[in-house]
DNA sequence: ACACCGATCTGAACGGTGTCAACATAATCT
DNA sequence: AGATTATGTTGACACCGTTCAGATCGGTGT
């Protein structure tokens, strides 16, 4: 027997966790934040949230459906963050600007989680269905680029542009963190000021309405 | 004993390889190009060159240190297709054009290789003594937006213009693959077609000489 | 009240990985 | 020749993702 009477006591671990899928994806983060990527393995994940290795997979098929979890969780909050930052200014091109400091800005506050989420959109060549989603950025970068003059009527060239903004934001997230930029952003004032310089060097964050039309 | 004395006839393996840190490099990019960066472990390297697993750590000091001398092979041939690139035109505005089409169109010929020159650059937060040196592109694109009109006076400015084009180029270079783009793409009569219009909505590539200057 | 069932978790196992120490062999220097 | 150094191999360790048989529990039907 020894029949773990004690449950009311000890009751820190209960045979059935409650919500493990939750608290999974919440000991990824945790994992995240405080060792980084590399140490996100499967049983690390398990053993902070104080379950088995195998307990997991009555939850996610697969470490890669784990990691999707936590890179869900990511991509909404970044939409959060890119609608914020939207709805921060009334003026088209500054909304436009914003959201692209807004995007670079929260990768390069938690690099770990923005990797994960990037690399399982990478994986499986897909921005995913949660990237896609209107309230996760991509719309928010559509309308925003319609409001500073782009021709909603042509709808290629304002997928192109959509692309291209995305793009351009994904790659200066990327490389913000670079060594060879830190002495360049001291003298900048910090990373802000940085990354608010390279992206209004990229054109397409920097246009003030429409290009003088003609 | 058993002497192996059949050294000539099976000298398949002599005992030494005589340049084994070549051959793992190169086996490690047969491993790349026929199974993907997901089955590139040292023992698969090893496996595939023909020794044991430990023999690597004689020649390299990690796994990293593999990699990272895979990944500069890369970075050297990427170089060498930028600069091609550079020079096959002589209008200043076309050569940057052309150098972001060659570094898209190389990370998308070579996907495994540029996801590896890729990743270990950003495990270090370097983009690497290999990366930035003149002849793997970084100085074909600073001379090149010297030649299209940018102010050469302006240190901090040309930095600037320069990492908003190596950024831009690498996130379209790492987003071109998704699944979303591919009607697009196919609609545009290919790959490049897509690339280009993409870049050229970034507007850094898309630059003809100095904005109207005022 | 009780038996049962399905959902959840554990334990032990398999093959794979990066890395290292101990040993074997080959090439080189004196 | 003998000694030294460079380059391999073998075997071990800890960790990883994954699977499977069995333990445990919450709920449902009677």
């Amino acid at each position: 027997m020894t029949h773990m009477r004690e449950t009311d006591t000890t009751l820190a671990r209960p045979y059935h966790h409650g919500d493990l899928s939750r608290g999974l994806v919440q000991a990824g983060r945790r994992i995240l934040e405080r060792e980084g990527p590399g140490a996100l393995s499967l049983r690390a994940v398990a053993r902070e949230a104080g379950v088995s290795p195998a307990a997991p997979y009555h939850h996610f098929k697969d470490k890669c459906e784990l990691l999707d979890a936590v890179a869900r969780e990511g991509w909404m909050e970044l939409g959060a963050a890119v609608a914020k930052a939207r709805l921060a200014s009334t003026d088209p091109a500054d909304r436009l600007t914003n959201i692209g400091v807004a995007y670079v800005c929260f990768a390069r506050e938690n690099p770990a989680l923005y990797r994960t989420m990037y690399k399982s959109a990478c994986d499986r060549e897909t921005m995913g269905d949660h990237a896609k989603e209107a309230d996760s950025g991509w719309g928010h970068v559509r309308d925003a680029l319609i409001e500073a003059g782009a021709d909603s009527d042509n709808a290629r060239e304002l997928e192109l542009a959509t692309i291209a903004a995305w793009c351009a934001a994904h790659g200066v997230a990327e490389m913000a963190g670079f060594k060879e930029f830190e002495s360049l952003k001291t003298a900048m004032g910090g990373e802000e000021g940085f990354v608010r310089a390279v992206l209004g060097h990229i054109g397409i964050f920097a246009h003030r309405a429409k290009p003088a039309r003609g």
